[in-house]
DNA sequence: TCGAGGGTTTTTTTT
DNA sequence: AAACCCTCGA
């Protein structure tokens, strides 16, 4: 028996790197490429990871996890910021299967979810009430709305731009920290004039909010961003206990998230980023990939460690996939390569019309379930959700199930949000916007009717706990008497969230039957609401959790069997970030759809949207085939669109075949 | 003041 | 196709 272990060391390793990657359980140098080993086995400093698309990223961060805490860190001294909750999750769960259920305690979310849970825990030092309520963006366009109107800014005239427009105008404003006047002046010259009465609103807009305890998904983050600032006693013993801070996605993050991260990190640079510049698609939404383009020189001591194996698609879908983001102006070097050989080559299918285009796919789908591949693994993705709309049909007509991402949300549905409004009367008596919502549903009240309850709500002169009658408005009272009653129940008693709910369902039953014509539909809503709030123990997580999480879509324009595991994926670029399929189908890839004609007119937006396409494409495993209709007629230019999308016309011979498909 | 009816614009993408 | 906005009668 040997005495001694003779253990080879490379000539970069020192000996006492060796010894101590022994006491690792995970063996990390075997199970990670070099540079995913690197970017892992990274302790202090500040890293920037440039990772392309389908490198290992996530793989990356769970294995950095893991380790820290294999090191002996406490996991609430670990932050991970991610996209989505649901990345988040998936993460945590991960890594407590590599190692074990200690990772599952990190702090991680998104920065909306954090900076939720962060405001309410110091909300004093923030100078906010620890009941505030969040306004999704419909809730804070109807806020927008009430000032608009009040403000007697509409004449006959001129018009003015519409909730929505302002909405946009005001949270862009704030993500991006341009000016309103600039904003104005770039996007919308048509209202120029109007930029005295748009200030107004906004300012409007804003004492609104501070006065009544709203805050919207913008307001989340600058308050976020000033308690990290001020670095009160609160944050200061927030960023003690914070030891390392990663941030996933960071080429989605706008000027406001890269000032909270920076405000993570005043005390303590242990900071590492993770993202793919070429995959920035939420300009739109504030998001600015300069942050992880200026990332280096924005922080001191980066180092860079960049990432391109590509463990997911044949060499034939990468080369398509760099030939397309070769031609953006901007990025970083990268240069993805895969062992994963492959002869098929990408198609691109011209279908005459549209219909012919979804009967293409069906007939694909179907074609490669006889081949073995699960539905699961097959996906379609568009520019836009509406251009789903003819393939659905067809795919229910084939009985093939489906299930659909992105668009239309659950949560925002009409029915479901007067539920909601209810609820989150009853967590905080002053939420006048939801006052707002259900007054209305009440037949009798107008818009006027409903402003004067809601003025004595504000100014305390009546309050749910109180018997209405006999206050000023009495003849408007005696029609919501019922209401207030109702809610006087609710909040008294100590019931669960799914309680409260039924309740308000049964009294909101006659209302809603009234109110839509396809009640029936809708119904089921109601019940698979009925379902996520026995989650949920107390109403303030479930009210964040409805704003800030959403769960999944709206079941209303489900496929056939919702019930069945086995389904073909239908989804916006947008909502497949990050995940990935056996083949994948890119529709209406139609030059004014995608790009979107909209986008044709800046260089900005037509990069955006050539990222867009990359993204795209880079789900893909093992087939992709991109089609387009060659002949729709697009209303809004009156024009008939038949190209095929510029950033793939160029791109046949050897890297594609192209196909024409005819009755 | 409510709410129905009709004419008109507006449309991506999402936390 | 849906959302929005305005007008007008009750």
């Amino acid at each position: 028996m040997k005495k001694y272990t003779l253990t080879r060391i490379n000539q970069t390793g020192s000996i006492s790197a060796a010894l101590d990657e022994a006491r690792f359980s995970i063996n990390y140098a075997e199970l990670l490429n070099p540079a995913q080993y690197e970017a892992v086995k990274s302790v202090d400093g500040t890293y920037l990871i440039i990772a392309g698309a389908g490198t290992g990223k996530t793989r990356t961060l769970v294995y950095r996890v893991a380790r820290l805490i294999e090191l002996g860190y406490d996991p609430q001294s670990i932050l991970l910021l991610t996209f989505t909750r649901k990345s988040a999750t998936e993460m945590l769960n991960r890594a407590s299967l590599i190692l074990d259920n200690r990772c599952s305690k990190i702090l991680g979310g998104t920065f909306h979810s954090f900076a939720n849970v962060t405001l309410r825990k110091y909300s004093k030092a923030v100078g906010l009430e620890n009941n505030f309520t969040i306004l999704d963006q419909s809730d804070s366009e109807d806020v927008i709305n009430l000032i608009r109107s009040q403000s007697g800014l509409i004449s006959k005239e001129k018009r003015f731009p519409n909730k929505r427009t302002l909405g946009k105008i005001f949270s862009l404003n704030v993500n991006t920290e341009i000016s309103i006047k600039a904003i104005v002046e770039d996007d919308y010259p048509h209202f120029r004039d109007d930029l005295e009465e748009i200030l107004k609103v906004s300012a409007a807009y804003k004492s609104y909010k501070r006065k009544n305890n709203l805050l919207d998904y913008d307001d989340l983050l600058i308050y976020l961003k000033i308690f990290l600032q001020e670095l009160s006693p609160a944050a200061k013993s927030l960023l003690s206990k914070l030891n390392f801070v990663m941030i996933d996605e960071f080429q989605d993050t706008n000027k406001l998230q890269n000032d909270i991260v920076k405000g993570l990190t005043q005390l303590n640079n242990n900071l590492m980023v993770v993202g793919d510049d070429s995959q920035s698609i939420y300009a739109f939404r504030g998001a600015n990939f300069k942050n992880i383009i200026d990332f280096p020189s924005q922080f001191s001591n980066v180092k860079i460690i960049t990432l391109e194996e590509n463990f997911r698609s044949t060499q034939p879908i990468l080369n398509f996939a760099n030939r397309i983001v070769d031609a953006s102006l901007e990025k970083f070097p990268k240069n993805l390569f895969t062992h994963k050989k492959s002869s098929n080559v990408p198609m691109i299918v011209a279908a005459l019309t549209e219909n012919l285009q979804s009967k293409f796919v069906v007939d694909k789908i179907l074609e490669l379930r006889e081949e073995g591949i699960p539905l699961k693994e097959i996906c379609v993705l568009f520019r836009s959700s509406f251009f789903s709309f003819d393939l659905e049909i067809e795919l229910s007509k084939a009985n093939l199930p489906f299930q659909k991402f992105g668009g239309m949300k659950f949560v925002e549905t009409a029915h479901v949000k007067d539920v909601l409004a209810f609820l989150r009367i009853i967590f905080n008596n002053k939420d006048l916007v939801s006052w707002f919502r259900v007054l209305l549903l009440h037949e009798g009240i107008g818009q006027k009717s409903a402003q004067k309850i809601i003025d004595e709500i504000s100014e305390n002169q009546i309050d749910i706990k109180q018997n209405p009658e006999g206050l000023k408005t009495k003849k408007i009272f005696s029609k919501v008497s019922a209401l207030f009653e109702l809610l006087h129940s609710l909040q008294s008693i100590n019931e669960t969230p799914t309680e409260k709910a039924q309740k308000i369902i049964e009294y909101y039953s006659p209302i809603f039957q009234e109110k839509f014509d396809d009640y029936n539909k809708r119904k089921k809503d109601l019940d698979i609401f009925l379902n996520i709030t026995e989650k949920y123990r107390s109403l303030e997580s479930l009210i964040s959790d409805m704003s800030i999480d959403p769960p999944i879509d709206s079941f209303v324009d489900l496929g056939d069997e919702s019930s069945e595991d086995e389904f073909v994926t239908l989804s916006t670029i947008h909502s497949a970030k990050g995940l990935e399929w056996h083949s994948v189908f890119v529709i209406h890839a139609l030059d004014g759809y995608f790009p979107s004609n909209r986008s044709a007119y800046k260089i900005e937006t037509l990069e955006e949207e050539r990222r867009l396409m990359y993204v795209a494409v880079t789900r893909a495993k093992n087939n992709l085939m991109i089609s387009y209709p060659m002949n729709i007629y697009d209303r809004e230019t009156g024009t008939t669109l038949s190209k095929p999308s510029r950033f793939i016309s160029d791109v046949t011979g050897d890297l594609a075949e192209g196909y024409l498909l005819e009755e």
